[in-house]
DNA sequence: TGGGCAAATGCAATAGTATATCAATGCACA
DNA sequence: TGTGCATTGATATACTATTGCATTTGCCCA
């Protein structure tokens, strides 16, 4: 399973054309078994909330999310509705909050509990997440030689993804 | 001068209990001096908004700085002319936006344009910023392997001062 | 099977954060 | 002294998030 996450393109960024529909296909499968596994419940509206964050690999707003929400349903859905969704999705590691767009994307990696960086393109939009161990260690290490205690982190780096870099580059020589 | 500033703090959290004032005045007057070596203008208004945001050593938010600006100046102040302050002074390095918390506090040393680290206190609300260009580099290591190129770091770390974890432990030992 | 409980949702209002736009003023410099 | 650009004023509005309470749903078990 993590090596089927990891083809889909978990670790890095996806190539912004790839087969989309076996992303959605496979975070709503992983979704449906670690919430059976944890005995909580995956309702429509969270379904349905993450099937929308998971529409495409650029992080969402509550709003948006809200809008699709609303016209899925026939235009009834309340902000709460929204972020009551996403709260449970973010207590199941199933979605992350970007914290520096304010905004939510889909965890690549729900089923480790992991301390990821978020890297976001600012040419397409696009998220992707990192784990890297040693960093947070080297963090937290840092943190810890003031005395200081450590219980959650945010790490997201801004930039460009390859192929972003790669376009820009052509036409900025 | 690095280690005047390093005296007042930075690189950890101050005591609760320290001689303020001093912080207060310190920030003003570096700030003072790089604007003029840059050749831009510390406005009245960037000044007081400055100097508002160091009346402690936790984040404020935006709003918080408009009440108590506008009730320095008469009762009108509008939010365009916190943000714009606001943009100036992190433009010039002299605050940093707390994404987490979507608030500001001032950078404790803005004489170097560094990629520092921000420890949030949950107990006591205080910030504290750490240089540990370590951790940078790691961070962009890790990124770069992926083709990713950084252009900026937000990187937040919540928990637990060493007085407020002192604090904790008393109560619950 | 249906009563009781907790979780989840619906709904209305409001709080909190940030920006767009255009007019007016101030300051630097020719 | 006038020209041009940066700064500020003022109004409106957009965007993000939460509170509080009523209602419904799902589930356990008597």
């Amino acid at each position: 399973m993590a090596e089927a996450a990891r083809e889909e393109g978990s670790g890095s960024f996806v190539a912004h054309a790839h087969d989309h529909a076996r992303c959605v296909r496979g975070a709503l499968e992983r979704a449906e078994e670690l919430c059976r596994q944890r005995g909580v419940r995956l309702t429509d509206i969270r379904r349905q909330v993450l099937a929308l964050i998971w529409s495409g690999h650029r992080p969402l707003g509550a709003y948006d999310i809200l809008t699709k929400l609303a016209s899925e349903r026939g235009g009834k859905a309340q902000p709460p509705t929204v972020y009551r969704a996403l709260d449970f999705l973010q207590e199941q590691g199933l979605v992350h909050r970007v914290q520096s767009l304010n905004a939510f994307v889909g965890c690549q990696l729900p089923e480790e509990t992991h301390r990821g960086q978020l890297l976001l393109c600012r040419g397409c939009g696009d998220a992707a997440e990192l784990v890297d161990g040693a960093c947070f260690e080297a963090l937290e290490r840092s943190a810890s030689a003031t005395g200081f205690k450590v219980e959650g982190f945010v790490v997201e780096l801004s930039g460009l993804c390859p192929a972003c870099l790669e376009r820009e580059d052509k036409e900025a020589p």
